[in-house]
DNA sequence: CGCGTCAAGTTCGAAATGGAACTAATCGGG
DNA sequence: CCCGATTAGTTCCATTTCGAACTTGACGCG
């Protein structure tokens, strides 16, 4: 359970086609894309990612009836009450117009509300209400359980580990091109 | 940079409303996001797959005129050709409905093709084209150049400490819980 | 064989999405 | 102190998306 990046096992030889669910318990194509991909931290982070957000949104969704983008305005001021939509774009990474439309419906359901910064009136602080906060206190356990779920084969070191290395990663996530250049092979441009 | 889980710095004191862009270079929610949320791992992971997917497919898109999920049809089949659509929907998480459609466009751009399986006629195994292989190669290179790139902070010795724990995690993933129970809350509401 | 069940893939339509253009407020340079 | 540039947030609308229902083929069982 110590297999390497692309060095999975020796006896690379071709799989059958077609789910030969056996060797890893994983389909053909699941084990290529894990064992052969040179973008393995690709797919790793985007497959765990896939398999967390789909059922614990839906769950959100059948339980609150907020989307995830609403969600994600409910939970973000949980964590930081009085921030700013753009804030709340950037680091969750919807558009400011979809958290637009979240914030709109929120504050009908009387779950946040916008309070104008007087000292620049462009920005709109937002705030948990009182049945907003509820919500979101209600809702987090669920995703702990979630959380320690996810974690669950891993022993607090590697967690420790893990968590340094991703963290090491988003920090400098700020210094990633957010649009390629089109012409021009990708050779290092600095 | 060995900062801890939940530990980032000892004066915890109530951060400013609105970006302060100073103490660590990130606005203020990010940086709860980061260190100040009991669900680290899923927004991490979460906030890579952000950053990567986005200018990435936004390249594809303008490079090939595809869409991520046909993309995906594609990618998929250069690291394993002939696998079903329900494996790929399995694999890249997209529904299956999804793919159908970007398998049919796929193929009326003569970069695929579908063969029916004769031992099961439900079955359609699909295949790169020659076209459809020559994209994959070409467009290989910037995913490989933007997988070096989002790995570059790490060593090697830590890539490989990544890999390795993400693939547990991967590995784990077919016992997770698709659905979260409607009816059970974690902990009495009331 | 006939029928119920299940799986792969397709179709349909209501709803969500996100790029682009817009408004309103602020900033900055001559 | 004005005017162009910039930023937060909103609106518009063409496109995409995904749940649900459907079609077709395979399988199991009496």
């Amino acid at each position: 359970m110590t297999q390497q990046n692309k060095r999975p096992r020796e006896d690379a030889e071709i799989v059958p086609l077609t789910i030969p669910r056996g060797s890893t318990g994983l389909e053909a194509l699941t084990e290529a894309k894990l064992w052969r991909n040179p973008c393995w931290f690709a797919f790793r982070f985007n497959h765990i990612a896939l398999r967390y957000n789909a059922p614990l949104y839906g769950w959100i969704k059948r339980h609150t009836g907020l989307s995830r983008p609403e969600f994600v305005v409910i939970y973000s001021l949980g964590l930081l009450d009085g921030a700013l939509a753009r804030d709340i774009s950037y680091s969750s990474g919807f558009p400011k117009n979809t958290l637009s439309r979240a914030i709109e419906k929120l504050c009908g359901l009387d779950l946040i509300e916008r309070r104008v910064d007087e000292t620049d009136r462009r920005n709109q602080t937002l705030h948990l209400l009182p049945a907003g906060r509820r919500m979101f206190d209600q809702t987090l356990q669920q995703f702990v359980a979630f959380e320690e779920r996810m974690l669950q084969s891993l022993s607090p070191g590697e967690r420790d580990t893990l968590s340094n290395l991703l963290a090491k990663i988003v920090l400098d996530t700020p210094n990633w091109a957010t649009e390629i250049d089109d012409q021009d092979d990708p050779e290092d441009p600095d």
